[in-house]
DNA sequence: CTCATTGCAAAGGATTTGCACTATA
DNA sequence: TATAGTGCAAATCCTTTGCAATGAG
């Protein structure tokens, strides 16, 4: 039933649903550690083996490109992957690595029009180190 | 004079000020089209054609850690860099490709302290279409 | 003279691409 | 069956690294 939903608001948004998709989605819904692509491919082998790294950058371009998840340029080194679609910011500890979830009143604050432009997206990233990491450096 | 006081801000910040940095903080503050590193190296080559890439790389680097220049994640395919302190948001044209400044009131609205994380710095993004493509899109 | 920096080329890592195979509708 | 999607491997692009040569103080 979650999962007949789910199918349905792939083919909603114009992709066939296939096996592949709807393991990655599920993940992506099950998970707020925002993995990397190479991550969202370790974790979806366990359960299909054979699904390759292809087909997850595929589907991970096809989810974004339709707005089923954020895609975030936060780490340079590769991109990471929310399907938390309520606004928010995200925090990176350049301690552990970790991107954070970081609430925010109003992260569309710069409205849909900018100075002439037409804004769709908005990012907010926020860089530092985190609560955890700044624990552990006044242990030691 | 302009030049002795890059020497002496680059000095301050614990760097050499060798002809290769001076050339690319030069450059960089010169410009505001938030150029690549591969934009920055062609540009800067063409007075001391001598400069490596991995010169680039590794100056580009050593600015943005000192904090002479924002490193800016805006475009997931390169790195781009940016000599402008001030306050400000960038907006990525996805039909040009261009990076754009917007002016905000306050970009670090979030505070140096966010849910017990030590914010050091922080990005905003808007990702869209520009007024000037806006335009050619309405000419068609 | 000593150590930091540079230049070159090779290596590394994320992502894309070409193409034959397969599954969905 | 026709088309969209998948898997594999090779290719590509940005960035980093190793190391000998060079330059700054």
């Amino acid at each position: 039933m979650r999962n007949v939903s789910r199918s349905q608001r792939l083919r909603n948004l114009g992709l066939v649903p296939t096996i592949q998709r709807l393991a990655i989605l599920e993940y992506l819904e099950s998970t707020r550690s925002h993995p990397t692509a190479e991550q969202v491919h370790s974790e979806v082998t366990k359960e299909h083996p054979s699904i390759s790294k292809a087909t997850v950058y595929n589907t991970l371009e096809a989810l974004s490109k339709a707005g089923a998840v954020l895609k975030l340029t936060v780490d340079r080194t590769a991109a990471r992957y929310d399907a938390d679609l309520e606004p928010h910011a995200h925090f990176y500890c350049r301690t552990c690595g970790e991107v954070l979830d970081v609430t925010v009143d109003k992260e569309n604050w710069l409205g849909e029009r900018l100075a002439g432009h037409r804004v769709e997206s908005v990012r907010t990233y926020a860089y530092g180190i985190c609560e955890s990491c700044l624990a552990n450096e006044n242990e030691e």
